[in-house]
DNA sequence: ACCATTTCTGCAATCGATCTCAGCAATCGA
DNA sequence: TCGATTGCTGAGATCGATTGCAGAAATGGT
């Protein structure tokens, strides 16, 4: 691995390193013979172009940020996975920034990528603070974010229709009979959250279902503050929609522990559609969101933006992961 | 953010760019009252050394990568999770890599590392294929393994300690009163993977338990073949050790889905330690491996080699994480 | 075969830092 | 006060590519 430069195949070749680097970026741009003359000696002498300083004449990397909160929520890990594949199929490559719920660290993340000549950058908000910061930055750095974003429609986003998600979480139980369907809501911040509460608490009313909000969202310990509430309810609802896969394991973990069985006593579905929940007992059903296509697209858009294309929103729908956490009320 | 280079805080400070340049990189070889100047009109400028050209003219950068078979496993997510602030507490940035199990993924990505210039790498790898790719480059390239090597004893290296994990486990369980323990094994290849289970044959044979080996291990669903194994045994074992948590997951799932229940009909011990583990029923006993540890390590271990100190392979211990899938045989 | 186009290729500046070498100023001892 | 030593700073080459410009080669039409 003794680093060969682009003077060295140049000299090799017997040609110019301009036509060189033709060859290689530029293919076109330089006679057909030539061109295999100069590719084959760089197979030869095993050379591939320094990326660094390819960035930085061209003033642009092929690393792409994908900044989440923590990749140790296994949505993220998933959704690292499936941009890091969206990524490496486009020619980039993903750098993954953690956040980890520290104020100011996107912003920071942000000023990162420009310095490392990131062509774009991905954006996981953890809560609406890291959407301000990016408005700092959001003219002159190009980013997509994956949420929505009221305040500037130039910036792409990629989001699922947690509407739409809920409807069909709402529709699966309706279906199997319950009656009283409660929410257990996640951390807040994101308009995310916001609008799959939001779904809920509509749907509730269109449906004349009771409302009832379980659990104590600032409560890091999830699963125990929603099943007390549970527990608390004089009319204790027959089914929870968890408002992501992680709290609705926690849930089940805790009514387990107290003793009460799910589906038996009560149904739970969860939102996300986690490989892991088909691993665990019992098998988690879910709103599945579309992790791949969220990947996807994001890179996509990000690519969008480089090419001048219009801004696009993407809002993706999802499907109803059908196993078994839920039964009817009554079974 | 317009880009202001190391000429522009030169020119506003009234020095010669190199002057600047050692103000930041090397300040004592500069006057304290000129370092101050050209600091405060760079901080006034705005001005941030671009990594890129500093990595191209020092042929080093700040990009570790941390290759791993899959970020999707919440054990390598954790891993990401702590080698990441590791590295940033050093002023490294990690680069997540991952093989998706790819057969020669790892040895692409050790060379893309080479050409982007990274003081180190950090590979967890998932079969002994990959150990082997980097003999290749293992001469050239400065790469810390989170598993044994056993040919070359140059690179560093840090694990856990397998051995003292099973015997953790079975001391654990042989104190709830089992005398009848299987073990789980994972996917294969790995040294880790085939220490854990040879230390489970040696105490077996030790504490005079009867092996039993469960699961085929190239089964993807593990839960299913493991509990296949576990009702055909003619003295069904009251516990299992699990060679890694997503596997006890995978085998808790499956046995609740067939009407035995944990830890009561029989126990269960993982291995790992995810927190995870704490949001499912039964919450997950495991073997805990200590994560940070593993990170910091690793990322030190690299520091290390860069500046030429002796090679070292540490071995870390685990400990026992005491939570609800076990008990005693007859409970 | 000749001139006008169209293709190719080479030259050299450039991206934003680092670092060796040399020069100059300040310090010090005698 | 002078020569030697030490401490700072500037000059300029360099890392490995890209790219506008200009000149050379190839092509085409007649």
């Amino acid at each position: 691995m003794t680093e060969v430069s682009i003077d060295d195949v140049a000299r090799v070749a017997g040609v110019h390193r301009s036509t060189v680097s033709r060859a290689f970026s530029n293919p076109d741009a330089v006679r057909a013979q030539t061109r295999e003359h100069v590719l084959r000696v760089a197979g030869e002498l095993g050379y591939t172009m320094n990326p660094v300083a390819q960035a930085l004449r061209r003033r642009s990397s092929t690393l792409v940020p994908l900044i989440v909160p923590d990749v140790t929520n296994p949505f993220y890990a998933e959704l690292a996975r499936a941009t890091a594949v969206a990524a490496e199929k486009r020619g980039y490559r993903m750098v993954l920034c953690t956040t980890e719920n520290e104020a100011n660290s996107t912003a920071s993340y942000v000023t990162a990528m420009q310095a490392m000549y990131s062509p774009f950058g991905i954006v996981a908000p953890s809560t609406r603070i890291d959407l301000e910061a990016l408005e700092r930055f959001g003219s002159t750095s190009k980013v997509v974010v994956l949420d929505r974003v009221e305040d500037d429609p130039s910036v792409p986003t990629v989001t699922v229709d947690g509407r739409q998600g809920i409807e069909l979480a709402f529709d699966h139980l309706a279906g199997l009979g319950h009656r009283s369907i409660a929410y257990a809501p996640g951390i807040v911040g994101t308009y995310t959250a916001h609008d799959r509460h939001q779904a809920y608490t509509d749907l509730a009313a269109e449906r004349d279902v009771r409302p009832s909000i379980l659990g104590a969202a600032a409560d890091p310990d999830h699963g125990r503050s929603v099943v007390d509430h549970w527990l608390a309810s004089d009319d204790r609802p027959t089914a929870i929609i968890a408002s992501n896969d992680v709290i609705a394991f926690s849930i089940i973990s805790e009514l387990g522990a107290r003793g009460h069985r799910v589906p038996d006593d009560v149904s739970v579905i969860g939102f996300d559609g986690l490989e892991l929940g088909a691993h665990i007992h019992p098998r988690l059903t879910s709103i599945r969101q579309p992790v791949d296509e969220l990947g996807r697209l994001a890179v996509e858009l990000g690519e969008g933006l480089l090419r001048g294309e219009p801004v696009r929103h993407e809002v993706l729908p999802t499907s109803l992961l059908l196993r078994s956490s839920t039964t009817g009320p009554f079974a």
